[in-house]
DNA sequence: GTTGACACCTGGACGC
DNA sequence: TGCGTCCAGGTGTCAA
């Protein structure tokens, strides 16, 4: 499932192989992957775009073409894959985009869960999806007062760092592993965190995503950044997978608990503090 | 305005 | 072995 530090190592996976190719024509498998526009103008206006860069926003990617901007969400399953054209494909690749140089860019999801938006450059600023982000974790804004007034609410925090409209591109296992490392407990209110439990989140969620990114991601179940290349960072969670393993600060055992409709994972001892 | 439930999907785990 | 059920999870939408 993959979180920023899944989503900027596939940014930089692709951006070695598919920079400055030409789309000469894109096939689609599963309609519902594309958002924006319909798909006879999503063809359409893809054909002939040059593709010269790719950034991110949040789990957000972004392909910069010559007059538009592909925005892709991976959600769970979502990955992209680089393959010659007579590659046979496979059972779960919905949109192939046909390169200049005889190679493909294909689209692969087997929950079919991901988006697609094709928008022109210039209505990218104020397009719904992104104008409602909050910051990235490594914007300055980011800061103490910025989350004492985002989490302000009644809400668990483990619920107000996955909303995506206050701190963009943390999912449910970086959550658990923040968390961990800041000594919260998940149940905790927002509107209860302390200034040093601000402070621990800001500190904690940059370092982590860091090594994450580092590390080429974490892959549990199926996440790859290539077609067969998983991340590593999973060998070094603190919590989130290990229920009824030993903490590896104090040796008590994970649990697992429901907050919302996510699994979470954290250490009964070194996250008990609720107020 | 806030919060919770549900839909979108498939594959794997589990129980019978 | 085979079948049915449940669970996993990011985000948008809708209802309370």
């Amino acid at each position: 499932m993959p979180e920023l530090p899944e989503v900027e190592t596939i940014k930089e996976n692709l951006k070695s192989k598919i920079l400055n190719k030409k789309i000469i024509k894109v096939t689609i498998n599963w309609n519902n992957i594309i958002q924006y526009p319909d798909i006879s103008n999503f063809k359409k206006q893809l054909t002939n775009q040059t593709i010269n860069d790719i950034t991110r926003k949040g789990k957000w990617l972004i392909f910069d073409l010559n007059d538009y901007v592909l925005l892709s969400h991976l959600r769970m399953e979502g990955k992209y894959f680089y393959k010659e054209k007579d590659t046979p494909l496979l059972k779960h690749e919905h949109i192939i985009f046909h390169l200049s140089n005889n190679y493909h860019l294909r689209y692969h999801d087997i929950r079919k869960f991901g988006k697609m938006h094709l928008l022109k450059k210039k209505d990218l600023d104020n397009y719904y999806i992104f104008s409602k982000l909050g910051l990235d974790p490594w914007d300055n804004n980011l800061n103490i007062n910025y989350l004492k007034n985002k989490f302000k609410s009644n809400l668990p925090i483990k619920t107000l760092l996955l909303n995506q409209s206050i701190i963009t591109g943390i999912g449910n296992i970086y959550a658990d592993e923040i968390l961990f490392y800041s000594g919260i407990n998940p149940f905790k209110k927002g509107k209860d965190l302390t200034d040093e439990d601000l402070e621990n989140i800001i500190n904690n969620t940059k370092l982590i995503l860091t090594d994450a990114i580092k590390n080429g991601g974490t892959t549990i179940k199926s996440y790859v950044f290539d077609e067969n290349k998983p991340g590593s960072f999973q060998n070094k969670l603190a919590v989130h997978g290990r229920k009824n393993k030993n903490c590896f600060k104090c040796n008590e055992k994970i649990l697992k608990v429901k907050i919302g409709t996510r699994g979470t994972y954290f250490c009964p001892k070194c996250q008990k503090e609720l107020i």
